[in-house]
DNA sequence: GACCAGGCACATC
DNA sequence: GATGTGCATGGT
């Protein structure tokens, strides 16, 4: 089959076709997607995210404003309820310390600063990092995550205990760096992954790359 | 009812 | 430095 980098992208996107990622109509959004996301099922994270949108707390200033209790109640559906709130929270304090809370501002900072200033925030982990500069802002980076691996490892193009930065600069390394390709390829494993891929129940007999 | 989900920090050895 | 554990809801 000889599958690279290259082609397992086109057949994906062949396969499924785009993906529209990230779901979410701001920065912010994505921002707080991202953080109520790891290791959580979206539909979960959606439940929560619709819970600040109706309540109108879905900006920064906000949430800032809003006490951790109150904040992890709205959370709730997401799971990891008390420590997202937390994270959250951090991620805030970060925000309105170095940039007043502008997003914006943030905007304007280089991609190796910001992705430095974002890993140093209790809470924010290289997935997390990577999916805030890229999907909320734009930035070619490849996220990497359980999927990442696993698909890769299971047809042999790394070991599946091998660290986030190497497989992120392999990846890197051998993809032209382009953020709608970084974006739609990191979503299209992910829909590998849920679809084809999962722990226990393998459907690798009808997968696209098979 | 078991299993899993678009991680991360922290404890312990 | 590797390995284990807590965090928690909701869908399949």
């Amino acid at each position: 089959m000889n599958l690279t980098l290259d082609s397992i992208y086109k057949r994906l996107y062949a396969y499924f076709g785009p993906q529209y990622w990230w779901p979410g109509d701001s920065v912010f959004e994505v921002i707080v997607g991202a953080i109520l996301t790891q290791n959580t099922n979206w539909l979960n994270v959606e439940k929560a995210i619709k819970n600040l949108k109706e309540a109108g707390l879905l900006l920064p200033r906000r949430l800032y404003n809003l006490p951790i209790r109150r904040l992890a109640s709205f959370i709730k559906p997401a799971g990891y309820y008390n420590i997202k709130a937390r994270r959250l929270k951090e991620f805030l304090d970060f925000l309105f310390k170095e940039y007043k809370g502008s997003l914006k501002i943030m905007s304007g900072i280089s991609t190796p600063k910001l992705r430095q200033q974002l890993l140093s925030v209790n809470g924010i982990g290289p997935e997390t990092a990577d999916s805030i500069l890229l999907y909320g802002f734009n930035r070619p980076i490849f996220v990497v995550d359980t999927y990442t691996k696993r698909i890769f490892s299971r047809h042999g193009f790394i070991s599946e205990d091998v660290d986030y930065a190497t497989v992120q600069n392999w990846l890197m390394k051998n993809l032209k760096k382009d953020v709608k390709l970084f974006n739609e390829y990191h979503a299209l494993l992910v829909k590998l992954g849920k679809e084809y891929c999962l722990k226990r129940r393998p459907r690798c007999e009808i997968c696209p790359l098979k």
